[in-house]
RNA sequence: GCGGCGGUCGUCUAGCCUGGACUAGGACGCCGGCCCUCCAAGCCGGAGAUCCCGGGUUCAAAUCCCGGCCGCCGCACCA
């Protein structure tokens, strides 16, 4: 039986409600668009997917990745030196006879063929009004531009507070503290620099429900890199952390020069293949796009329905030099983007130093020291003190403000440095040279970002793992993302000794599992097959069943959520059993397998 | 932000056009009880609705009118 999307969608929207997935927030005030609550249930799982983001994004890494948590209220000064002040402030313009709102920038770029990104809106009305431009639909008389800021607005101070931002990204808290973490890494780099956090939009219409939202969650790495650094060394690197099997991880990529010829087609390579491709710009890249479908598909979501696309230049955000959606298939609303993998190069980190004078650099040591000639030029204090007594004090002023290769040029071109009508000829300097070994350099590192949107992959989680029969709805989600691990029914509840035993028996093993770390829900409310209904529902992987038999030799049911087949197990074995089928990890005997040959 | 359509128990809905007999009806779900040897069964009882919010018209508004909020669709926007 084909089930109608619509159909789907709304069953999904029920349970959503009915079991406390999430719902629209403020709703007995109206409801404000754009934020929405989680449920219990869904608390549950969306703290089970932050995990294993953790758990591929951070510690799978060993060591590469670190996390950090950093304010959520931005200094204004900050967002001014990102870039984001000014790129998340559009110049509006509206008609005053039918009310349609237009970018100023689009109008003109549409109207006139000029660029006019980063103008002022007294330029931009100036620009208007010369060329007399008008409602493209009515041909009614356009507004003086205003900026629509994006940002959320607050100040730093209950009185008259330094302005400040509700942070649109996770990342600025990032760049702006890279040199503490990097020092508490051990100076570690490469480097990524986790972080997982609320961000706010102030959209000018959202829709789409968790799709879209001006308050959301962030899970997003910052890694910092040496662009320099050969492509061979990133794949030892990789290799040396064992990590290689992410390089034949297969990526399906649209690429921009396939979309500028209007060609939608999804390319299947290996991460591998794209780097040696040059599909993408910085190995890295691909590195943690690869990284990314592992997770996705670990959550669920099937291969066929990811999918990453490039952004083409004018799609791209100021920051970036090259950029991959990943998206996700959803019946509702298409394919959606769950993440962005921007290559930001030194963008960030060069903007805060140009702004704050802050040293975040990365010193870059050479494998070998370089050997190196140089001259040096010290002024003869002796000389100087000897002919210039009075002025001496100026002249070691003036002169030490010099660089010293300036000071030397001047030096070996003209023959002497004027200091206050005084030239000071060359004799009054020494010049040696020297040899000299230099150890490395100060670089700005460069930075690949993944970035992803908790609530969209939630959703799309849902979404992908919501089945529907004839006879039966389910939450087919992988066990480790499930909202409990297990539930415990008896299998009846009645008023007869035999009953009353076995409820009590249930109810002991529902402390059990409790006790030994197994969440688990207890219910014993209507009929069991409703409580088997319930409990897949919220997707719940097992469900223990204590009957009769269970008294007499300390067995239990254990029915699969998926293909409801029941298995009978001892209570010895339960916990082992219940853990086999939840955790996201692989078993110590197989891991050991993998490194080890014991004796 | 603009235009179109919509908003009634947790959910789906009846009623709205044609104002009054609406104490707003039903189903599912929920809660309590009975029954019960495994997949949303049955029986009995119960709770549950600011009729989205505010204002207006009227003797009388869920119903008509205006404004707002929210949702859906289209346009615009989404670094």
């Amino acid at each position: 039986m084909v089930i109608n999307p619509l159909d789907r969608l709304s069953a999904l929207n029920n349970i959503a409600r009915k079991r406390g997935l999430y719902w629209p927030s403020y709703e007995i005030y109206g409801g404000v668009a754009g934020f929405y609550d989680y449920g219990p249930i869904g608390v549950s799982i969306k703290n089970k997917i932050m995990h294993l983001w953790r758990m591929f994004f951070v510690e799978k890494q060993r060591g590469l990745v670190v996390e950090i948590e950093t304010p959520i209220i931005t200094p204004r000064e900050v967002l001014k030196a990102s870039g984001h002040e000014e790129h998340f402030t559009d110049p509006y313009t509206y008609c005053k006879k039918c009310g349609n709102v237009y970018r100023v920038d689009h109008l003109i770029k549409e109207a006139l063929g000029i660029n006019v990104e980063g103008y002022s809106l007294d330029k931009l009305w100036e620009i208007m009004k010369e060329n007399n431009l008008r409602c493209p639909k009515c041909g009614g008389e356009l507004s003086k531009p205003e900026n629509a800021l994006l940002l959320f607005k607050t100040t730093i101070g209950p009185y008259r507070g330094a302005p400040a931002y509700f942070r649109p990204e996770t990342a600025q808290g990032i760049f702006v503290s890279f040199k503490n973490v990097h020092l508490a890494a051990r100076e570690r780099f490469p480097l990524g620099i986790a972080q997982v956090g609320r961000v706010g939009r102030n959209e000018i219409s959202p829709r789409q429900g968790m799709i879209r939202l001006r308050e959301f969650t962030i899970m997003e790495v910052e890694f910092f890199f040496d662009p320099e650094e050969p492509l061979e060394n990133f794949i030892s690197e990789i290799k040396s952390n064992d990590l290689e099997e992410y390089l034949d991880t297969v990526l399906r990529i649209i690429p921009a020069y396939m979309r500028e010829r209007g060609e939608e087609k999804v390319v299947e390579v290996t991460a591998r293949e794209a780097i040696e491709k040059e599909l993408v710009e910085t190995p890295w890249l691909a590195y943690w796009m690869s990284v990314g479908t592992r997770f996705l598909e670990f959550l669920g979501i099937p291969s066929d329905k990811i999918r990453f696309i490039e952004k083409l230049p004018h799609e791209k955000a100021h920051y970036a030099a090259q950029t991959f959606d990943q998206e996700v298939y959803t019946e509702k609303y298409g394919w959606i983007e769950v993440a962005g993998y921007a290559y930001r190069t030194n963008y960030d980190l060069s903007r805060h130093i140009k702004y704050t004078h802050a040293d975040l650099t990365v010193f870059k040591r050479y494998k070998q020291p370089i050997k190196r000639k140089q001259k040096v030029v010290t002024p003869n204090i002796m000389a100087l003190k000897r002919d210039y007594p009075e002025k001496f004090p100026d002249i070691m002023k003036k002169l030490s403000s010099y660089e010293k290769e300036e000071l030397l040029s001047l030096l070996e071109n003209q023959g002497y440095i004027e200091i206050n009508g005084v030239k000071i000829t060359r004799k009054y300097f020494i010049i040696k040279e020297k040899e000299q070994y230099i150890h490395g350099e100060k670089i700005i590192p460069h930075v690949v970002e993944p970035s992803f949107g908790l609530e969209r992959i939630f959703y799309a989680v849902l979404e992908n793992s919501l089945k529907i029969t004839d006879k039966r709805t389910w939450l087919g989600i992988k066990p480790w993302i499930a909202p409990y691990d297990a539930a415990v029914f008896p299998l009846v509840s009645g008023s007869k000794k035999e009953h009353k035993q076995i409820e009590e028996l249930a109810k002991k093993i529902y402390y059990m599992l409790l006790e030994a770390g197994i969440t688990a829900i207890y219910d014993s409310d209507g009929s069991i097959g409703r409580r088997y209904a319930r409990a897949d529902e919220i997707g719940i992987p097992v469900a223990i069943t204590v009957d009769y038999q269970s008294l007499k030799d300390n067995t239990v049911t254990i029915r699969d959520r998926d293909t409801q087949k029941q298995l009978r197990v001892n209570l010895r074995d339960l916990y082992d059993s219940i853990l086999q089928r939840i955790k996201p990890y692989k078993p110590w005997s197989a891991v050991l397998e993998k490194y080890l040959t014991l004796q």
